[in-house]
RNA sequence: GGCCCUAUCGUCUAUCGGUUAGGACACAAGCUUUUCAAGCUUGGAAGCAGAGUUCGACUCUCUGUAGGGUCACCA
């Protein structure tokens, strides 16, 4: 058995506000990849635009991707071999790889102000031609004293030509490459530069991004040459798209702060679940999957090429197929949460009942806790909506009469013993007749779960002073 | 506009030249504790178009079409 070498991925998030759906997809997978072979995964921040830095960032990222149990072996929380992980505090080690550059010939300081390139790129534009930069190069190369931008010099105008573990055998035409810059005239490196230095130097063996970033590949490999460097595996995850139409997901589509999931009571392995199949597939009819199945079963060969539309009712379903995977505890602990007025013994009785009926927790803050609320009032009879279609007044007296005999004689711990008791008595005399005025004199409206567990969590006192309550307004 | 990428039911997808093109979500119908929800059963629903390669193309090639990405001192 030869030692293979091990896999190590990262997550690069810069921290310009919260982190959406797409980003964390971005982590899943770089994370799934790494567990899966036994590699290291990072977590590095990507803090260059000081300009658009989103305080609390950071803090927010962790706290999404720790909810959703990616865990990270490197990373600026913990530090690790490579430290520091905040690209801000590595600005030494870009420094010295762009002396290197400059030392090579690699490397000049641009001396245009960013008015005169503005006019340059307007000019071009006006003669529909494409604003190189290569272009425009200085005659006179002068030394580089950090006020004025870095760029890096392509040498060689050439087709690109490179290699994708997702796409394949990918090419551009040479106006994809041109002088790009290093670092910044306020001293931080570009995105193009920094993540190549801080891959190489934490050992990344594959980066796994968005496919936007293909564009840019080819100065990428421009760079990794002029630093005899080998390139890491590239991985090109696919778009996500937004439900509205094929563009790009945008926050009006559902791309939002995935710290809102977990405030509206998703379960976070549905999340994982769903946002690993977007973009990837193992293959086969299993759709539910816990991390750690998705763990074993990941794999690059499967990563789509196409975009995905983020299908929110699928997402829905996912996230209720996780709530019953959940255990009781788990379950009970979250519904607390939404109904902190139910009291604890009853919630745990109507969990069963409560799970059932919801894709997501936060449902409960809404539509369905109407459904729970004749558990804490007791409803106002109407007469005319205990009645079953045209059954008279008298009759429907009767058969709540009757009933009501059965239950206070009958067991009612679950409701199945409530049915039992109950039943025969429906099927003799019609179940409609029976169970409609049954079901809404406990309940108090035309549409509610069934009678036989509302009298089972009611509780046999409860369930008789509503059907005594019915028969009286009745006859009244 | 230049460069690049992508293309199977409405949506997410399986298929890696030979299948009645399978599954899931959603939808519809039926069943069940004549309501609601859930559940179960059933159903409708797809290879962008045109050439070519081949005994045989959803699968390979080309062209077209459509959608997307990118052309920053943002990542």
């Amino acid at each position: 058995m030869s030692q293979e070498k091990q896999i190590v991925t990262r997550f690069a998030p810069s921290p310009t506000g919260f982190l959406h759906v797409g980003g964390v997809r971005t982590a899943l997978y770089a994370w799934a990849f790494a567990r899966k072979h036994g590699g290291r995964f990072i977590l590095r921040i990507e803090d260059t635009d000081k300009a658009r830095e989103v305080e609390g960032s950071i803090t927010h990222i962790i706290e999404s991707l720790t909810w959703l149990g990616i865990d990270w072996d490197e990373g600026v929380d913990i530090g690790g071999p490579h430290a520091p992980y905040l690209q801000s505090k590595r600005l030494e080690s870009y420094k010295k790889y762009a002396n290197i550059l400059i030392e090579k010939g690699y490397a000049y300081p641009d001396p245009y102000s960013e008015e005169e390139i503005a006019e340059l790129r307007l000019k071009a534009e006006q003669e529909k031609r494409v604003f190189l930069f290569r272009d425009h190069r200085p005659e006179t190369i002068g030394t580089w004293d950090g006020t004025k931008p870095l760029r890096f010099k392509i040498k060689e105008i050439k087709e690109s030509r490179w290699h994708d573990a997702v796409r394949g055998e990918l090419h551009a035409g040479p106006e994809a490459l041109d002088d790009f810059i290093l670092i910044k005239s306020d001293g931080y490196p570009t995105y193009n530069f920094a993540h190549i230095i801080d891959d190489l130097e934490m050992g990344v063996t594959h980066i796994m991004r968005a496919d936007e970033f293909i564009a840019s590949v080819p100065k990428f490999l421009a760079l990794y040459e002029a630093l005899s460097i080998t390139p890491p595996i590239l991985v090109t995850l696919p778009p996500i798209l937004g439900a509205e139409g094929t563009k790009k997901l945008s926050k009006r589509d559902g791309a939002k702060d995935i710290l809102d999931y977990r405030n509206e009571g998703y379960v976070p392995e549905a999340l994982v679940n769903f946002l690993a199949f977007l973009g990837w597939n193992p293959g086969g009819d299993k759709e539910i999957m816990t991390p750690r199945e998705i763990i074993e079963a990941f794999s690059i060969e499967k990563i789509h090429k196409s975009g995905a539309m983020f299908n929110e009712e699928k997402l829905l379903w996912m996230n209720k197929e996780h709530i019953r995977k959940q255990g009781d505890e788990v379950q009970l602990s979250q519904i607390k949460k939404f109904m902190p007025q139910y009291g604890d013994e009853l919630l745990k009785k109507l969990r069963p009942l409560i799970v059932d009926r919801i894709s997501f927790y936060g449902e409960l803050l809404s539509v369905e806790q109407e459904e729970f609320r004749l558990f804490l009032e007791r409803p106002v009879p109407v007469p005319e909506k205990l009645i079953w279609k045209d059954t008279s007044k008298e009759k429907t007296i009767e058969y709540l009469t009757n009933v009501l005999t059965r239950i206070q004689e009958g067991s009612s711990g679950t409701p199945d013993e409530v049915k039992s008791c109950i039943m025969p008595y429906a099927d003799t005399e019609g179940r409609g007749n029976v169970l409609w005025p049954l079901r809404v004199s406990l309940s108090g409206k035309e549409k509610s779960i069934d009678p036989f567990s509302l009298i089972a969590y009611l509780g046999k006192e409860e369930s008789l002073a509503r059907i005594n309550s019915a028969i009286g307004a009745l006859k009244a």
